[in-house]
DNA sequence: TAGATTATGTCAGTCCATGACAGATGACAA
DNA sequence: TTGTCATCTGTCATGGACTGACATAATCTA
């Protein structure tokens, strides 16, 4: 890897930290770009040519996540049942995560308290999920052998169960890698006990 | 009611249609709120006076349906279970849009193109349904005498089913409030099939 | 080291959104 | 009817998010 592709993640990386920073000390909306820019020494203009929008920032580790998710789901056996193997890959990925960087960790967490504090922010989280469940709902067609109503709903129950397992933490499962993976555990449990036996085949 | 409030209710509806009507022709990004203001003629710091933002006004025919589903689950008998109050709720609200002002209609029907074809009020949509999503969950709660996983998960499972309901239809569907009304059926039945007896109590 | 690529800064401009103030319009009582 | 009050609306000024264009500076490659 050469000098400049080092330099750019490194400076992508710090307008993360220092975005997240900023948005925990005063909050999203009172956060101007030129604020983060200002502590990474970028110019406004840069900081639009590593991500997006304002909103990308924030959302830049949930993004990783998904995508550390999607590679999980992938290198599943084909043997799993669908809702097994999605269960399975977010295990895998909580997994990655708890044995990681502890800064990795860290800035994961504080997404997630700056998504849970603004409104505009958990609505752009929704957003990715969606675009996450259409790449989700293919796999689960794959491994049903049939792209219908059935398949998308198990696909969204995955991503209810998610959403509820990582809901409404309180502040300390918030900071806590290990909380966040015992209710995960709960509502998969539940889950289980709700449906059918090979309601996902 | 006076001839001042009817003015007003006049203006805002007139200010959803021109918004919708231009966001349908040209692009929800592409157009301005100095356009939509112009086709009533009005100021464009009267449009904010009726929307707190230029999203606002594409999801006030959601926010509207919204409001007469949290009616109608509020009139249910205290006797049905959760999720068949939230059933019959949901086939009370589409039963009135059927059944009401064909411009209502047409409304919503164009509100929800528009939401279709745009990523970002897709977005906002979402966090409307979240928002919402709380409320369900006080009723959900109060029917089952508990405020637990079990009632986020009812109530996560509801919201899922109805934005499976809604969600990929084709172009006649979306025209369709019929359409719509036989795919949700379509999606309780298979609820109904896949969870165990009693699920919801 | 020279030349090609790519990243960055500066500048100008558009659009969304909001506060402040003044003028216009409907509501209401005498 | 008229005067007063509350409310709605337009105008103006401002700040902040974002984008295109262009010049400069840093890296890469031969």
């Amino acid at each position: 890897m050469g000098l400049r592709e080092r330099k750019k993640l490194k400076t992508r990386v710090a307008l993360i930290d220092a975005a997240l920073d900023l948005f925990l000390e005063q909050g999203y909306e009172s956060t101007t770009i030129d604020q983060i820019a200002a502590a990474v020494d970028v110019s406004p203009r840069t900081f639009f040519r590593y991500f997006g929008s304002k909103e990308d920032v924030a959302l830049a580790p949930a993004t990783d996540a998904q995508d550390v998710f999607l590679s999980e789901l992938h290198d599943r056996p084909g043997t799993e049942s669908p809702f097994t193997a999605l269960a399975q890959a977010m295990r895998g990925a909580v997994a990655l995560l708890r044995d990681g960087e502890p800064e990795d960790k860290q800035r994961f967490l504080k997404a997630r308290q700056v998504v849970e504090a603004t409104p505009t922010i958990f609505a752009g989280q929704m957003r990715l999920m969606m675009a996450n469940e259409q790449r989700i709902l293919e796999e689960v067609s794959r491994r049903r052998g049939a792209d219908d109503l059935r398949s998308q709903f198990v696909t969204a129950t995955f991503t209810s169960t998610i959403r509820v397992g990582f809901e409404n933490c309180t502040v300390e499962e918030l900071s806590d890698i290990d909380g966040m993976s015992r209710r995960l555990e709960d509502t998969f449990a539940l889950v289980d006990e709700l449906m059918v036996a090979g309601w996902d085949h």
